[in-house]
DNA sequence: CGTGGGGCCCATAAGGGCCCCACGGTGCCTTATT
């Protein structure tokens, strides 16, 4: 039997079509899984060539690439970067609110004669059925979903649609599947492949680890000192760098400040207007200024080689979010610093994010307007007087609970065997509390970073369920020995590192690891806990678990 | 949950202390109006 030989072919296309000498580390074997047309997860940071990991076999694979992104922004540099090369082969289009409808339907036209391979789309568009019926015709051979953890971060209120992608694909004849993302936690890769609904995916986590990012952390007991540190910082670093702040506000008072005092500063949020928007971050880009000011809206596919450090007036909602805003630096593999700036009182204002709960009755009213028989959502939104993000939230918290499904022509019904009204705004209501829950002990997980005496990257990397065997000699801990002395205390470690135990109350879950005499545990329904060790042996508080049954 | 701004009090006047309240992130999309 001949076993087809995909190095050479990919390298080729490499080459031919997109001018690259030859591929990175990391991106053969999920290449090759695309080709073998099995569906994958790839993590890899920022900067490992992840784009490439779908283009490449995009070329080589029949049928048009359908490429699935949350950025209009982000995909406009994307498109426009496959665009230069001139070649049909690569060619990108888009169908978006930003183009007339005359535009989009020339961008249909291109895929359908074969002018163009790529797809650029939202999960919005796709949740238009006429849109999704037209993208279906064009017989996609691929879906590539780019910001594969906006799924989990976003899905859940933010951007509902999100949640519905698994559907969608569905909907688009189901080409296999390829989700990539820059970071995702264990949580995350199954919240990923669950609602994608990937067919036994294979899965690439790589170089996780960037020896060139030096992380620090320094707790600020008020802002006077926090000020002083982050002007320190930049006396002392080259630029350019990013300040992550949790306001709008804090944004703009802290670039102004800067000014002030003579940096060379601008500040980015989302609630500015598309025009001075654009203008900060062409600045940016452009080393026209050396310090952007940003919440997190500032971020997603930046794609800049030399910013030098990163640091957080704040403390971020979770690792997850705190390794995606520091993976935007040192691109050029230059040495770069991760400088995190926080207080105890940063931790308010991500409990007020996670905080407020939807009212049973408004989901219980939700749940018997569609037993009247399948609505739209507009429908919906008149007969409950919802709003959009609210209706959209509770069908989704409905659909999980089994007591909504979305049904032919974009209506939505009520299984057969669904819950009566009363249960399942109950069972909605528990779901949303759960994911509070998992959402809060991220953020607790965040601040043990903060706490740590260990090494840095270990701490991080455990997080996302990457075992780092050796400190890694590029962050605090590990510079003043911190870091060996904390490895030294650490005794018994009872259970093995990503073993999976159960507790009593907290039902299963996975052992993330070990710092001095805690263990951090992953349990499914309350998220990250950290236990005692000798408290846990004392009082058998966690047994090992057999196998999950799926 | 914490911060910051507005308003009030006191009464040599000015500014310090106090309470109360609003506010706080992430982006698609559509539609009406200039």
């Amino acid at each position: 039997m001949k076993l087809p030989i995909y190095g050479p072919r990919l390298r080729k296309v490499a080459r031919k079509h997109f001018g690259w000498p030859g591929l990175r580390p990391g991106q053969f074997k999920p290449m090759r899984a695309v080709l073998r047309r099995r569906d994958a997860l790839v993590v890899l940071p920022t900067g490992a060539g992840k784009s490439a990991i779908y283009q490449i076999p995009a070329v080589l694979l029949p049928g048009p690439t359908v490429v699935i992104s949350p950025l209009l922004a982000l995909q406009q540099d994307q498109i426009a970067a496959l665009n230069e090369r001139d070649d049909p082969a690569v060619r990108a289009v888009r169908v978006s609110s930003a183009e007339t409808p005359h535009q989009q339907r020339e961008a249909i036209r291109e895929i359908q004669e074969g002018r163009a391979e790529f797809l650029f789309i939202t999960p919005e568009q796709l949740a238009n059925p006429e849109r999704l019926a037209e993208v279906r015709a064009l017989r996609p051979g691929l879906v590539a979903i780019d910001e594969a953890h906006c799924i989990s971060a976003w899905g859940h209120d933010f951007r509902p649609e999100y949640l519905s992608l698994g559907h969608l694909i569905k909907g688009l004849g189901r080409p296999p599947v390829l989700a990539l993302t820059a970071t995702a936690s264990p949580p995350v890769r199954e919240d990923i492949i669950a609602r994608l609904h990937l067919n036994k995916p294979e899965i690439h986590v790589s170089g996780l680890d960037r020896d060139n990012l030096f992380l620090e952390v320094a707790y600020c007991p008020d802002e006077d000192y926090r000020w002083r540190r982050l002007t320190a910082l930049l006396d002392e670093a080259s630029r350019p760098g990013i300040v992550y702040v949790a306001t709008r506000r804090g944004a703009e008072e802290l670039a102004e400040r800067l000014t002030q005092a003579g940096y060379s500063a601008t500040f980015y949020h989302g609630g500015m207007a598309g025009g001075a928007r654009e203008q900060a971050h062409e600045d940016f880009l452009a080393d026209k200024v050396d310090v952007m000011v940003a919440t997190s809206a500032f971020g997603m596919g930046i794609d800049k080689p030399n910013i030098r450090w990163v640091a957080h007036v704040a403390l971020p909602d979770s690792p997850d979010s705190y390794f995606q805003e520091i993976g935007r630096m040192g691109r050029d593999g230059e040495p770069s610093r991760a400088l995190l700036l926080w207080r105890s009182e940063d931790e308010a204002i991500q409990r007020f994010f996670t905080g407020g709960s939807p009212e049973v009755a408004e989901i219980r009213e939700l749940a018997a307007a569609l037993r009247a028989g399948p609505a739209t959502k507009t429908a919906l939104k008149e007969k409950t007087g919802l709003g959009p993000r609210k209706l959209g939230q509770l069908l989704s918290l409905l659909e999980q609970v089994g007591a909504a499904v979305a049904g032919s022509g974009n209506k939505w019904t009520v299984p057969v065997f669904a819950p009566l009204p009363a249960a399942a705004a109950e069972a909605a209501l528990a779901e949303y509390e759960r994911q509070q829950v998992v959402q809060r002990s991220r953020t607790d997980m965040m601040r043990a970073y903060a706490q740590s005496n260990a090494c840095r990257s270990q701490t991080l990397l455990a997080y996302f369920g990457e075992d780092l065997a050796e400190r890694c000699g590029h962050c605090d801990n590990c510079a003043d020995g911190v870091a060996e002395e904390t490895e030294e205390e650490t005794g018994d470690e009872p259970f093995a590192v990503h073993s999976t135990v159960r507790h009593a109350e907290w039902g299963p879950g996975m052992v993330m690891g070990y710092e001095e005499d805690r263990m951090t545990v992953l349990f499914e329904e309350v998220g990250y806990k950290t236990l005692s060790v000798p408290v846990v042996q004392e009082h058998a508080l966690l047994v090992v678990e057999k196998k999950k049954k799926k």
